[in-house]
DNA sequence: TAGCACCCTGAAAGCGCTTACTGAAAGCGC
DNA sequence: GCGCTTTCAGTAAGCGCTTTCAGGGTGCTA
């Protein structure tokens, strides 16, 4: 396990430590020396020791990343957008998953702080238990006095920090104009884990909106399950156990309604003849379902992108910068007049 | 930036540098002191610097992980194997998508041995591309002398390291018996990027098992294109247009299938009354198609996990390890015998 | 030719941590 | 009670790199 060091090189190139580290790192050296430097350490394959760089003081080129799953297609493309961005400029993330587990979300947190990355994402919903938000706020306190820069993506209000902020509320209420638009009047909703602040805002959007136009959304009308595909069929099974009496679903997410078809189907429903169905996201696949999903759009790219240009860049003003990016409504052929 | 160090967590508890780093790694320390140390370290939020600990010897606990494409459904699976065995390890993974840039993925190498991760994972199908694969293994060579251990799921065979391999052959070879057992005679294939090794495996098994068969496979039955859902897109209506003369298509990957699918939706075509499809990996939307995808179901998870085994476990004999997972073909409504 | 400014190179001081190694104190048998 | 082992805290030596600082050429001016 032993190394090929900065010394090697400089010995094999006859110069000094200094020289062939300001060799490497592109100072000025003289040509014929710097020629040199360079032979030797491609010819001892030398590759620089990070650790040893950042710990002598080299700003570090590095992102960390958290999110709850990276097998779930909306947090994929948000990474992918991450990932974009890193590529373009030469950085390494370093991404932890989960699991939507909250203590892991903190030790993970933890193991990045320890890394000393410049910077970290957090992508997904927050937590809404007051424990939770406290520990993670006395995690993430010494780290951005220590000069760390923090983004979040979809996140907690009460995180006091740069924000990337699809607009749930907003997007949800023109979901249910359009669906209203349609003439429908009895819906029924696949919602999340009630603690995540996407769910309160996306289903509070979506509720209000329905309200002001004098449409009640019964208790008996909102199924809680996980954000999953399985979680969509088990909250649409159950909705259509207790004797579903809507012409319109709204899922939460994209890939609820996905499960959502999976149980229509099974129960040998069509949508939208027999019911409407419309989602939010649209992450890559809905519009290949039979039929297309209509959906709340949002620039899932972007929210990673975003998130990165934040972390990216010095927060030089006194307030967390905001960047709120809208969704728009889509209407695919899931969702159909009432007759 | 400046940080709480071990130093200021010793003075703060009134022992020595050594004794605050002994009690905070768990070493045996008098009970009193311990305390003392673990409590001064949490009023003052102390977080080890990971650079220090790496460079002063202690191991670390991280690994590298270069895909393709994390936006990729087919990878995102694999890389939910890999962050689950990482979570449960207390891993931190550095990953990099390369958006299938070859030269990107050389460079990530290097990035991920500069880091000195113990263990580098390569995810997806390699290049055959003889200067590539000499680039690679240059790179990986000193990092493998080094002591650095380095597994690949689904890669070139020249690579000699430690495998994961999906039997893209055999499942491909399977697959084609199926078909030829509903009937069908006139094929098509949606065929990647001919430089991928998986695309060479599964179109091979593939059309071995034709030719055993007595079926030809003509060359204008085969398209390439992008391993993506636009790929099998542009793939499939250019076999439309060539005037398609076939029962039943077989996409390389599910993701083109999906892009197939919307292309015979475009033409009025359905499947599998007009023509039957099947695809490969089994991702996890496919079910969820209309109708339902028939293919060759990959355990998906299980190639990040055992990669990750890989990677963690010293390779104690004198060749290199190959776990092979065999492929299953799932029938689904997308294929039928023919009439 | 002497003097001055400049540019480079090399020597050395850390960055924060782990871990021999040293040494003191305590426990044991005889 | 003396010399032995054992236990555990402290001292200090690095890990591999960047960077400051000092010193020695070089080219220029006077």
């Amino acid at each position: 396990m032993s190394h090929v060091t900065l010394e090697d090189v400089a010995r094999a190139a006859d110069v000094s430590l200094a020289t062939a580290s300001r060799a490497l790192n592109g100072r000025r050296v003289t040509p014929h020396l710097h020629d040199r430097v360079l032979a030797a350490a491609a010819r001892l394959a030398y590759t620089p020791n990070a650790h040893a760089r950042a710990l002598a003081g080299a700003s570090r080129r590095s992102v960390g990343v958290v999110c709850h799953d990276v097998t779930d297609p909306y947090f994929a493309a948000v990474a992918g957008g991450v990932m974009r961005v890193a590529a373009d400029n030469d950085l390494l993330v370093m991404l932890a998953s989960t699991f939507r587990d909250p203590e892991r979300e903190i030790a993970y947190v933890s193991m990045l702080r320890a890394e000393r990355a410049p910077a970290i994402l957090l992508i997904g919903s927050g937590f809404e238990d007051p424990r939770w938000e406290r520990a993670m706020a006395a995690e993430l306190a010494p780290y951005l006095d220590g000069g760390g820069r923090v983004a979040v993506v979809s996140r907690h209000r009460t995180l006091k920090v740069d924000s990337v902020l699809p607009e749930n509320r907003a997007g949800a209420a023109e979901l249910a104009r359009a669906l209203l638009g349609l003439g429908h009047r009895r819906f029924a909703v696949l919602s999340g884990p009630p603690e995540l602040t996407t769910v309160a805002d996306r289903l509070g959007g979506f509720r209000d909106e329905l309200t002001a136009a004098g449409v009640a959304l019964g208790p008996g009308a909102v199924a809680e399950a996980a954000f999953t595909r399985d979680g969509g069929y088990r909250a649409m099974t159950e909705l259509l156990d207790r004797g579903l009496d809507a012409t319109c679903v709204f899922a939460c997410t994209d890939v609820m309604a996905v499960g959502a078809y999976a149980a229509l189907r099974d129960r040998g429903l069509s949508v939208p003849g027999d019911v409407s169905v419309a989602g939010f996201d649209d992450i890559p696949v809905v519009r290949d379902l039979t039929p297309p999903l209509t959906t709340v759009a949002l620039p899932l790219h972007r929210l990673g992108e975003e998130a990165m240009n934040l972390a990216l860049t010095e927060n030089t003003g006194r307030r967390r910068r905001i960047v709120r990016l809208p969704g728009e409504v889509v209407m695919r052929a899931s969702t159909a007049p009432v007759a």
